[in-house]
DNA sequence: ATAATTTACGCAACCGATTGCCTTTATTTT
DNA sequence: AAAATAAAGGCAATCGGTTGCGTAAATTAT
């Protein structure tokens, strides 16, 4: 019946042990310049003799910032977010730090919350993609106001100066539409998301001159625009498009929902894919490669931008502040062709 | 050039201005009951006046105790896991809670690193779904010793008391052998996953037993042991079962990736689906609607089973402490059936 | 050998909220 | 009306590190 007394360990306790102040031991901890070379040693060795555990939140309180990575996204699951979210993580805490996250929902009410509470629980930097109903960033504000540093991912703000991590959509937009041009395709139809997310809006700008620099005269009538890029919308505009006089032969979708559901509605209508359609969806989600025909998509590299984004708010402190820094970084994208698309082989 | 203050709110700052003490805001802030009632509404709202957001950082250094919940899981970006976490994301964040993750890479020794961290930053509890090459769950002790409740999620240990939220794996891997054999199938071959894990342990249990209860002898050449369920492992294991002198008609995977790629190969081969082989597995991913012929599946409550840790996590405060309590959450699966396993119509 | 530095470390305030205990005033009991 | 109880708040310690400033001892410079 031995009862052990499970009392945590402080730097108290180490320097009662030592004999030096809690001061001495804080420095040695972290290998302060001013402590002497073998008292720190003996401290650290101490420290883990006795089992000692620093307490973040007291660090946290006194120095009026966590060890903590906000992310605020709209759904943690979406394939692009889930590897994103992971990139975060990993990076993250291989460093030390501890990810919280938060989703809206794609509400913009929700976002402006989890950002509310998100910056309250002292977060030292956040990663954020915004929500699909965003149209003001306003509530990014606060953080900056704080030097906490904000790294916008892929759904980034255009009147807000921070850092960014995004893919080159309107190049993206411009090879999709290419690939499917040089498939020999020319009555090409385009699935572009709500317009004031820039990202929809770029690859639907990628896509219009992609065609003009190859002679095609865009039909507004092939320029779908969808609110959510469902799964239902997309069967609903696939099944419109083709019972047009002159249906389209070919569908770029700005995400992989809506093309995966445009191959299996055009298949359902008895529609060759891609001789009689071909298709080209985005983001690469998992669904790509099992619809069949396999999805050619553009491929976002997730993961990496979770890793770069971590690695924004870590170099932050170390940076001289200039006023109004927007460092942006682009990442690449890469065509995958698959059989939705390959006319020509 | 009108500089803000920018400072922060304290309660001290709520109690300079109206000429209280602290202590009479911190307990008026959160209602109770020896301030009086006029004076709490006075003082709280002064304190949305004055913008005051309280530090929980120094609320949870003086607890010790923080607002977040951890998280543990092998990998975020995942189905079923991504919507776990979406789970307790949703019903924490509506309680007032954080949410941190923590992903292992199913590596024991990351598992057990996180598992500190969390520990560290002082989590009020947490939500724990093990490693693949977890096979001790020590590490999870030292929050049971502090009583933070951990909840433990489809992967569970079979050797610690604590909460766990599941599915009833037996019956969910006996009802897809039973639909399997109703459909007409007599040879039925499974892929097991690690054995070490108890829900592919359960899954196969339940497999077996519906074979005998429908008197079928179990046939130890369709027992397919697999170490991840990827999908290459699904394309080979179902390679070498069609090409037996008796392969098997049916296909019960303990995962869908495993199913999917089997329908794939099986196409491949020439092997018609479902009738020449059907096919059903398990977690119901979104590749299995996607998939041709659709899969059938075992679905999962995923985001509910995160709910309902969120849920035992919160109320366990409330509850008087009893030694080595253990809750149990079973909850409901479903069996999905689409046309992979559909023979009669 | 004495002054000027440097090295090594301690003191004590601080971060912001919480809470046990005590005091004062108001209300109730007998 | 005196005593007992309840109601309303305040005091001060506490949680565990962190850090500006100060000091004594050791080293270097002159």
């Amino acid at each position: 019946m031995s009862k052990k007394k499970n009392k945590v360990v402080t730097i108290y306790d180490i320097a009662n042990e030592l004999n030096y102040s809690p001061s001495t031991i804080s420095r040695a901890l972290k290998n302060h310049k001013s402590i002497g070379k073998d008292t720190t040693k003996q401290i650290q060795e101490t420290a883990k003799k006795l089992g000692y555990r620093p307490n973040s939140l007291a660090a946290s309180l006194r120095n009026n910032r966590s060890n903590n990575i906000g992310i605020l996204i709209a759904r943690i699951n979406r394939p692009f977010i889930s590897s994103l979210i992971s990139g975060v993580e990993n990076s993250a805490r291989a460093a030390g730090y501890n990810v919280l996250i938060s989703q809206s929902d794609d509400n913009y009410k929700n976002e402006v919350a989890n950002a509310k509470a998100l910056y309250d629980s002292r977060v030292c930097g956040i990663v954020a993609s915004l929500s699909m109903e965003t149209k003001n960033a306003d509530h990014f504000k606060q953080f900056l106001e704080q030097d906490i540093p904000v790294v916008f991912v892929d759904r980034v703000p255009s009147d807000l100066n921070s850092y960014r991590v995004i893919i080159d959509n309107y190049s993206a937009g411009y090879k999709a539409t290419e690939h499917l041009i040089q498939q020999g395709c020319t009555r090409i139809a385009h699935f572009a998301g709500a317009q004031h997310l820039n990202i929809y809006k770029l690859r639907k700008n990628g896509y219009i001159d992609a065609l003009k620099a190859h002679g095609i005269t865009p039909d507004k009538e092939l320029l779908i625009y969808m609110n959510t890029m469902s799964f239902e919308e997309g069967q609903e505009a696939t099944s419109k498009l083709l019972n047009m006089k002159k249906p389209p032969d070919a569908i770029f979708s700005s995400n992989d929902t809506a093309a995966v559901s445009a191959i299996m509605q055009a298949k359902k209508q008895g529609v060759k894919i891609p001789e009689e359609l071909a298709v080209i969806g985005f983001n690469d989600d998992p669904i790509a490669s099992i619809v069949e025909p396999a999805l050619s998509s553009i491929s976002h590299p997730a993961m990496k931008m979770g890793e770069l984004s971590t690695k924004r708010i870590l170099e932050h402190a170390d940076k001289k502040i200039e006023q109004g820094v927007s460092e942006i970084t682009v990442l690449d994208t890469e065509v995958i062709v698959r059989a939705s698309s390959l006319r020509k082989k």
